[in-house]
DNA sequence: AATATTTTTTAGATTTGTCTAAAAATAAAT
DNA sequence: ATTTATTTTTAGACAAATCTAAAAAATATT
């Protein structure tokens, strides 16, 4: 049994380690993504180790070992399978679903989360592009580029976002820019960064660096 | 705030509280209902007095006040929207329903069961016929009857159940009795209280008194 | 009314997850 | 190589929800 506090936990080891891309997670890392003491994660680690899901000893760091792994991408699966349902079927913009996910992600039971997945028709991405992993824990990487990188004259499909907080998506959604979307850069201002697109062949607009630095396409 | 524990006493209390037509619920029968000891029973609710919930004193039994009354209403109608999601969108037999309801039903978000609500087509009864109220908290009362009190010759549509576990659930689905089949009365013995029975115009069979004193029909 | 039974409450512990304040270890700066 | 700063861990406490065993109150029985 894992409660869904030691989810959370998991989860929060799981996205750290892949923003800093390998070696061991930080004591203060963890407090600071689940909002929490250093000594509440202190205190959590060492169960975690004695539920054998962590790779843990003092003062060294935490690594998830490869059934803790297995646990946080079967809730990686269960968070985005509902931020899909929660978008494509019952009409929530893909700035509201987070916070509900974060709950029904807890849902314990494979059978739904499976049947869930059918009824939608087994989505590879979810409402932010994010990969959804499949039974067995595999997920289809994108190619994708940040728009930042695209040059004047290209252009990409809007596949995903780096960050994924609720003011930035809703401030690309006034923008009209969202998963699907084309955008073609028609002039670069090394200024300030900012970049003057298309977005879906509708009139010209000016996104500044936090956008372009933030959102992912593939290139056409 | 009120946690997933408190709502679930709370609920408690009402099925019982509905079950005992009117009048003082017991700790002893809270203690059977949410599945603990009496002691825990009494520490629950002296919290929730103190949380206005409930009216209650010492030795005298506990009764819902209109706050807890509104709370035990709305839980029962996220219950019964995620069993009927579960059933009419995911395909779950309506006796694999209940647990996982049990979880859903403590999912914090108004606008999440409404949209469900929304997006099931406002259904005014669940998986197992009872009444789903409304957003005010309303709920349409079925005209019923037991199975037991069709004479011969008469017959009716399933509309609910008295029973609602798993294997009792299971057993009807066995004989094809589920909401909406239609029963007529073939034949009464009063030996053992067993009847013969048609069950939507297929072969005749025999239905026991278990079945016949927890099946409700609304008599054609 | 007195006794026995059942129901309910208290007393005292335990588990889970959290906190603050202080100590210890590690890393960075001088 | 010391000193300083940062990170991490311990110590000790607390709230929520639970338990068992014992006491108190309410009911039922004789
Ligand atoms: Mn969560
Ligand atoms: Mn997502
Ligand atoms: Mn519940
Ligand atoms: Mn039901």
């Amino acid at each position: 049994m894992i409660s869904a506090t030691e989810e959370d936990y998991i989860k929060a080891i799981f996205n750290i380690s892949r923003k800093i891309k390998n070696a061991m997670v930080g004591t203060n890392q963890i407090a600071k993504e689940v909002n929490t003491s250093p000594a509440s994660v202190t205190d959590m680690l060492k169960k975690l180790k004695t539920k054998d899901l962590i790779q843990y000893e003092k003062y060294k760091g935490v690594k998830l070992n490869p059934t803790g792994t297995k646990r946080a991408v079967l809730l990686l699966r269960r968070h985005r399978l509902w931020e899909s349902f929660l978008v494509e079927k019952l009409g929530f913009g893909w700035d509201e679903v987070h916070d509900l996910a974060e709950q029904l992600e807890h849902i314990e039971s494979d059978e739904l989360i499976n049947k869930l997945d059918d009824y939608l028709g087994n989505p590879k991405f979810d409402p932010h592009g994010d990969p959804i992993p499949d039974v067995q824990g595999i997920f289809t990487l994108r190619n994708q580029q940040l728009v930042q990188h695209l040059s004047v004259g290209e252009s990409g499909i809007v596949v995903g976002v780096k960050k994924h907080d609720k003011d930035f998506l809703h401030h690309l959604s006034q923008f009209k820019i969202e998963i699907g979307k084309s955008i073609s850069v028609l002039e670069k201002f090394a200024y300030d960064n900012s970049i003057s697109v298309k977005i879906d062949g509708q009139k010209d607009i000016m996104i500044g660096a936090i956008i372009s630095e933030n959102v992912f396409v593939k290139k056409l």
